[in-house]
DNA sequence: CGGCCTGAAGTTGTCGGACAACTCTGTTAG
DNA sequence: CTAACAGAGTTGTCCGACAACTTCAGGCCG
């Protein structure tokens, strides 16, 4: 399923694992492009434009007339720009992800899943409602939205601990990109007994707009995280270079 | 300032901006390739390098063989990948940036600012403690460490309402990008009285440490932003392009 | 009439080579 | 000892060519 991307793109992932794994490591400088490519038999037009992508990505650094160079950049534990499911999440901090009290059935769209989803207001979407564990501790509370003619509530119940987003896959709905909002709150009574704190404990929701490439909306979910469950990280850009006029 | 760039990042910038201001919408195809170069006087490979950076940020997705479209992504409000300072994001709001209880002393370093400094546990630092307005409204409430032998006390009072990034960029010091951690609080009876609200507020604290494009760290932040103030947003890619193996 | 096939035109992807611009180091001239 | 210089190494830009793919229109065949 990966063997279709473009060169570059195939180059620029091989970077990037040769700095994740630390083969390559922070301040460290890359081999020449006419030596990374003629290694790898491709021409360095192509070598080069896999650079630039981890270039953007903030990953090096190009100096003119004196090299590449890995950036210090830590390895975030979870990159909130980076958009796995919450079981991944959960996973990568070494702990088992479970479910609890899973239901999915059709309801009328709340009006901020409707103007997100483009159906009418009221209309039936269907809800998945689930509540994420950690190794049997309840972390997470999630609803996900998705419209009623792209997955039926049984096809969700069906999926186990798969992705919603391999699902929507599977009909041919890849998500490419989402919007999310962070705001931090309280547990209301119910959200406090699902995830079994006490009321009024400390959540951060991420309400969140997931999209086709085509910028078709697909999934619309909102996940109340318990506060001391994750440290959620973000790596800021600028000022200095993308940065310039803002508006 | 700005005309030492490379000339990729200037032709991304020229298309970022017509992105930005309208002229390109989203679902709309790209001039190709050949031609843009062509009007712009510039060789197809660097217009192409230009692209590949757009396409990086995802801003634009390339179809092989068909061309080149605008993804249909929202402006963000205050995007939490791009790091303007609080002033700015205040501004964007159309709402008018203030200061309030502004004080700047050496402090001895708190230990996580000792750390992320890399300068001995309890070392001397400059502290620039601030209260931000919003129309006079207190909405919140920073402290910025940095190393005191990079900007004293006294220098820091100087700038008035100019950003700090300015202050060490003056100094030599380009922040190039910053890690920030994002958790949800409430207010303890300090930075209740500061802000002006009930002990026990809704708060949104973003820790952040910001570096150079050599990885040297010169400035620790720590902001507590009123729940309602802002309402922070994030692009998050994948799953579907970037993400192959996670672990 | 409808559907399939084919071909051409247009676009992005990759290649190879060349030279300019810049950095860095070591040597030499003052 | 310092400063200027030369050379090698590296990234930045340019050019031209062809391959791979998409799209669409036209013609063919059922």
């Amino acid at each position: 399923m990966s063997t279709s991307q473009s060169l570059r793109h195939k180059l620029a992932q091989e970077l990037r694992s040769l700095i994740r794994s630390g083969e390559l490591a922070p301040g460290d400088k890359l081999p020449s492009e006419p030596e990374l490519a003629h290694d790898r038999a491709v021409s360095r037009s192509s070598m080069r434009a896999a650079i630039t992508m981890l270039e953007e990505e903030g990953f090096v650094r190009r100096r003119h007339g004196s090299g590449t160079y890995v950036t210090h950049r830590p390895a975030l534990p979870n990159d909130l720009s980076r958009n796995f499911g919450v079981s991944s999440l959960i996973a990568s901090t070494g702990l088992e992800p479970g479910t609890a009290e899973e239901t999915s059935e059709l309801v009328p769209a709340p009006a901020f899943v409707a103007e997100a989803l483009e159906v009418a207001d009221g209309a039936a979407v269907t809800a998945l409602s689930r509540v994420r564990t950690a190794d049997g501790r309840r972390v997470v509370d999630t609803i996900d939205w998705c419209r009623a003619d792209h997955l039926s509530p049984a096809e969700l119940l069906d999926l186990g601990d798969g992705s919603v987003y391999s699902a929507l896959a599977a009909r041919g709905l890849v998500v490419h990109h989402g919007v999310a909002t962070i705001t931090p709150g309280n547990a209301d009574a119910e959200t406090a007994r699902r995830l079994d704190v006490a009321r009024g404990a400390l959540l951060l929701t991420i309400d969140q707009i997931d999209m086709t490439a085509e910028g078709v909306p697909v999934l619309v979910s909102r996940e109340h995280h318990l506060a001391d469950a994750f440290a959620f990280m973000v790596v800021r850009h600028g000022p200095g270079a993308a940065v310039e006029v803002q508006r």
